[in-house]
DNA sequence: ACATGTTGTGCGTTATGCGCACAAGCGTCA
DNA sequence: TGACGCTTGTGCGCATAACGCACAACATGT
């Protein structure tokens, strides 16, 4: 069973098409050309640009000049993820509940093929460093502990294919660009029920991550050496209790 | 024989009635069926399989048993739009200095046609009341303080076409259903720079909404008379500085 | 059992989107 | 200034690709 014909007559090209106009707006770029959109999506220009005039006429794009620019309408199609699985209601309080008692950022994060996927995210009005990540933020599976953390909590027979699958994108000196120390820092997660890495993905800075549900994990982050190793251990159990508390909740078993 | 173009050949019918698929998870129900989905959009069976296959396709949704759901992905999408507009680098980090220091929950929010779209919330953990919104939610432009704080913001010549062309669905026994007296509320807050709403879209929960830029304003609400009017009054000249800080910042230009 | 609601899928038709090719702007260098 | 490259916007013929009817298989309730 062939995953993806590419000739399916069930799939409308024109409509994957379209789809790739508006992922080209992906931040990178506040705004983009009709070139810039045709070189990102590979498409002729005219195909781009009717892509691009479908979504203005359907109120997500907007155009000044020659520049196009996502309206703020794209949120509503978050915000039918969000409502389904009551990330608002039954999620969001929990988060912001532990994060102010730890005074400390929490994120709630899930996996979206070689990336991290950031869902929602508790602030805390004490939390002494912001990385200006929201929702929808993706980051990287391999030099995070919120992505080793899922990697841990998959099938760990396809692991080496996976972290080969996902990008080795080393963003500081420190971070680990071994695979197979990288294979062996997950199995040690997977057996601990959490994971910590440190200055891998920013200097300084230490991240902490345990699993809520299958593909869903929870994590925060702190100065390396701040409260040193009990901070980081109150840390760690205020994770684990929240997630404890989310899973309870039980609105995060879909994905 | 082309009747006169029935449409614009540079807009891709495809391409819309694929996204009217995705538009119809907006949350009411978690999950729709393919005759459900048919029914919302109003097109033939086999176009709405068509586009919600290659909305699969794409990873936007899944499939379980008949039953299609939104995958976290689509939260991508929005993730261009708050990056592209530093939403989470300069703009939370406002709110939740602020929210903090005021104890309240404070919400950013622009218009979207004929309702009021939620683009960022800070939480305050000690925050009495939660109602579960989260970016990307929907709220009636005409019985909340932020609706019509916007309303106040725009040109005051199509103000009675704008009132007229919202839906006038009244939340609480309280909520105003007069269009004369709504406009002369809008007035008001017109004059006055800011806007204070009743238990008209929650009852017992006075909403306060302040302007930051054109189509963009900051609100928080708190339950009526908790600390009387000196309450209200120190709410309002945080959002007041918070907006003025949000304005010094300047990434809300931009719708 | 029937009746009513699903879902999957062929297939002929033609509307529809594709991309070439032309036209019009914009800057640079001689 | 004019000729040059390198953009960008857009019309139009053609072939494809999406449409939606229609049928079959299946589930559910009366």
């Amino acid at each position: 069973m062939p995953p993806a014909d590419p000739q399916d007559r069930n799939i409308a090209a024109t409509f994957a098409k379209g789809m790739a106009v508006l992922e080209a707006f992906d931040g990178q770029a506040p705004a983009l050309t009709l070139a810039d959109i045709a070189r990102l999506t590979g498409q002729d220009r005219a195909t781009a640009r009717r892509g691009a005039l479908t979504l203005m006429h359907l109120g997500y794009l907007r155009q000044d000049g020659r520049q196009f620019s996502l309206t703020p309408r794209v949120l509503t199609l978050a915000g039918g993820f969000l409502r389904a699985h009551r990330i608002g209601r039954q999620v969001q309080p929990v988060l912001n509940h532990h994060a102010g008692a730890l005074g400390a950022e929490i994120t709630l994060a899930t996996g979206d093929g070689d990336r991290v996927l950031l869902l929602a995210q508790s602030t805390a009005h004490g939390g002494p460093v912001s990385y200006g990540f929201t929702p929808g933020s993706r980051l990287p599976l391999l030099h995070t502990s919120l992505g080793r953390m899922l990697l841990a909590g998959e099938d760990p027979e396809g692991l080496e294919a996976r972290i080969a699958a996902a990008p080795i994108a080393p963003h500081t000196e420190q971070s680990l660009t071994d695979t197979a120390e990288i294979a062996v820092r997950i199995g040690r997660a997977r057996q601990a029920g959490f994971c910590i890495t440190d200055s891998e993905f920013e200097p300084g800075i230490t991240g902490i991550a345990v699993a809520v549900a299958p593909n869903v994990v929870l994590g925060s982050s702190l100065p390396r050496g701040r409260d040193g190793a009990e901070g980081v251990d109150a840390l760690l159990r205020g994770l684990q209790t929240c997630a404890s508390e989310l899973r309870q909740a039980g609105a995060l078993s879909g994905l």
